[in-house]
DNA sequence: ATCAATAATTGGTCAGACCACTTCCTTGAA
DNA sequence: TTCAAGGAAGTGGTCTGACCAATTATTGAT
């Protein structure tokens, strides 16, 4: 039909049809509860097997776009919270975000996940913080920017508050963060003056010092923010 | 073998599997970089179909779990952030309702979402705001929830800052929210106090006052929060 | 010992089948 | 006419066996 399945270059086939679902799912052709057709048919429509269909449609129901009923069908789900955060990392990367309002959000979620972090963080948690700072100093003296390093320290952060929303919506805001961050860690001292305020960070999380903590991310992030001026040039890519 | 696949209890069997690469890989037993057996070899260990096998592996590597290689095989990763938060969320509530932790994020983000609204509220905002309580009256005048008039407060108040990221962050975890707040709003009275936190919160925005919307919405949430004890406070492993 | 040709292994896909469950419609009794 | 019982069709879940393309291991001639 007028599906096409396109550019198959180096993609798995399954990998396709998920692209083909999330298209529709934002051109607004299938919505929350949208029945897709069955099974048998996607596979002759689309002409490839059902198996892949199968592992399409199994890609779609991990990000949480779709449920499964034996006997029933297929439906769409937009409403899950996985649902929003893929269809959002997925709008993100293609549409130009604001990084203005993205460290608005990181302003109002981060200093209060920190503070969350310095009550609850189990010793494991604390580790893994370390572990990850003490990278990071690797890749500075290396020259790196480790934004990486920078990356896994805010996501470590939200698993340390062990609330499982939480981490999914951290990680999901700093994913999109960090296709956009590299120009601003490359800005002379500024990695290193990102390293000092992990480590103030992790000392009051040590210390169980939850205001502290807040205050060390407040202070971090207006460190990390780019300058005064919002260029909406994201010039990457 | 030894490998068991217990209790299939209404549960899918690549389900089945993946949850046993899940526990075999805390328990260490696959690491870093292990080369997990073929396809074909698997499928008959675990006395399933390699179309199930398939399936599992397939969610793994949605899950950042596991990276397969045409013509080499499939290998387990564990460093990169989606293994590691599938790794965290399957560990600490594996299923449990989440419904602690989506108020803890509201908590953390919607006073200040207030704050902004407060700050950015235009007149069409400020409208939209007054319709959608005036439908709530209505409908709990009628011996309604107001339910969808309650989601749809909370929705505006995010479009009210103007911040694209935070309506869908606010938006995601309103609609997860919604689904499991049915019984919770039905308690007599409740209902009604929503309301009027609500109208305290909108005349809060009105006058710009972002100090007052805050603590308004602050204690709207705790107004309408469930009263339930939290289940079991984290009892990691 | 080197290295090119060949065979075996492996993930990706395809085809067709059976099962359990759900949905819907026919059918027959009231 | 009404409506409940029963069966047929549809659907996801699983199984079996096969072929392809890419990678890896083996072989064999130099």
């Amino acid at each position: 039909m007028q599906t096409a399945l396109q550019n198959l270059e180096g993609q798995r086939l399954h990998e396709a049809i998920v692209e083909l679902f999330h298209s529709q799912i934002q051109q607004g052709i299938l919505e929350h509860g949208s029945k897709i057709p069955a099974e048998r048919v996607l596979a002759e429509q689309l002409k490839v097997s059902r198996s892949s269909v199968r592992e399409a449609i199994r890609t779609l129901e991990l990000q949480g776009l779709a449920v499964s009923k034996p006997g029933s069908g297929t439906f769409i789900n937009t409403q899950s919270l996985d649902a929003i955060t893929t269809l959002m990392t997925s709008l993100f990367s293609s549409g130009e975000t604001q990084l203005h309002d993205i460290f608005e959000v990181r302003h109002l979620l981060e200093p209060q996940l920190a503070a969350l972090a310095a009550e609850r963080a189990t010793d494991e948690d604390i580790g893994r913080l370390s572990s990850i700072l003490i990278e990071q100093q690797r890749q500075i003296m290396e020259g790196e920017t480790g934004i990486d390093a920078d990356t896994e320290f805010h996501f470590a952060l939200a698993t340390a508050t062990h609330n499982t929303v939480l981490i999914k919506v951290v990680s999901a805001v700093e994913d999109v963060l960090r296709q956009s961050r590299d120009q601003t860690l490359q800005q002379p001292g500024r990695s290193e003056r990102s390293l000092e305020s992990h480590q103030q960070i992790l000392q009051m999380i040590r210390t169980g010092d939850h205001i502290g903590a807040k205050s060390a991310m407040e202070h971090h992030l207006t460190a990390v923010e780019p300058s005064a001026v919002y260029p909406k040039a994201i010039t990457n890519n």
